[in-house]
DNA sequence: GCGACAG
DNA sequence: ATCTTGTCGC
């Protein structure tokens, strides 16, 4: 699976910013059906005081279940890999900072997913390209953001019981949800990406939701990414790019 | 100028 | 994101 668009990563602030207003206007929203069957999940933790990214890209079979409703993972391919990281981070340009340590796993990928699941905003973002909306364009796949916190838009809390939407919104404008994924914990931030709506975006979201506030999928490749900081010798990286220490 | 601010 | 022990709620 290989980017559809290709862009330079080394950028300035301002070059950053370009390419964002550009690739916004390619971002598209439709209904997504919710017979997906294979989807990806990625994310990135930190060196503590280096400049290391370890990122993560897990691959799930997904089966749901006609009575509840929710989604079940099978058959989890979890690909890594450990790469210096040179943008910082700057709130509204996370792509920037976590996309290259993604992309050598994605070019491992046999195929194109039907769901990307991403752990960070979607169009919920001021310039309405935060994580989740740029790979959905740049690999034109169907994505979601899944943010733990708000980034951009105005809501109210959704109430606290399993299952509790609000509207996230921009100038009375949906774009996206506020979901209650586990009762006594601050909600989700939902966002389209690319190729589906908010409401597709929010449904599909819920029905990865279990016990825990995060999805299944997301929280599979979290946790997968803190082993993988503490524990990388019982990995075998796809790209290893970083300096010796 | 001040506050807000995904990971 | 990362650091960090106990502790409150389900």
């Amino acid at each position: 699976m290989q980017p559809v668009i290709e862009h330079h990563w080394q950028v300035s602030l301002k070059e950053a910013k370009a390419i964002q207003l550009q690739l916004a206007t390619k971002v598209k929203l439709k209904p997504l059906a919710v017979d997906i069957s294979r989807i990806c999940a990625v994310d990135v933790s930190y060196g503590r005081f280096d400049k290391t990214g370890y990122g993560v890209l897990g691959w799930f079979e997904v089966i749901r279940d006609l009575a509840t409703k929710k989604y079940i993972c099978r058959n989890p391919q979890i690909y890594t890999a450990i790469i210096s990281i040179d943008f910082p981070y700057i709130p509204g340009y996370l792509s920037f900072r976590e996309i290259p340590v993604l992309l050598p796993l994605f070019e491992k990928l046999p195929s194109k997913p039907d769901l990307l699941l991403v752990d960070g905003a979607g169009i919920a973002h001021p310039r309405g390209i935060g994580l989740a909306a740029h790979l959905g364009v740049i690999f034109e796949v169907p994505a979601i953001g899944c943010a733990k916190s708000r980034l951009f838009g105005k809501y109210e809390d959704p109430a606290n019981e399993w299952g509790a939407v609000t509207a996230l919104t921009d100038n009375e404008k949906t774009i996206g949800y506020v979901l209650r994924s586990k009762k006594n914990s601050r909600p989700l931030f939902i966002s389209p990406g690319h190729l589906i709506n908010p409401q597709s975006s929010a449904e599909i979201i819920r029905s990865f939701c279990g016990k825990y506030r995060i999805p299944e999928p997301l929280r599979i490749v979290d946790l997968t990414s803190k082993i993988l900081r503490k524990n990388p010798q019982q990995f075998t990286l796809i790209s290893k790019t970083v300096n010796n220490s």
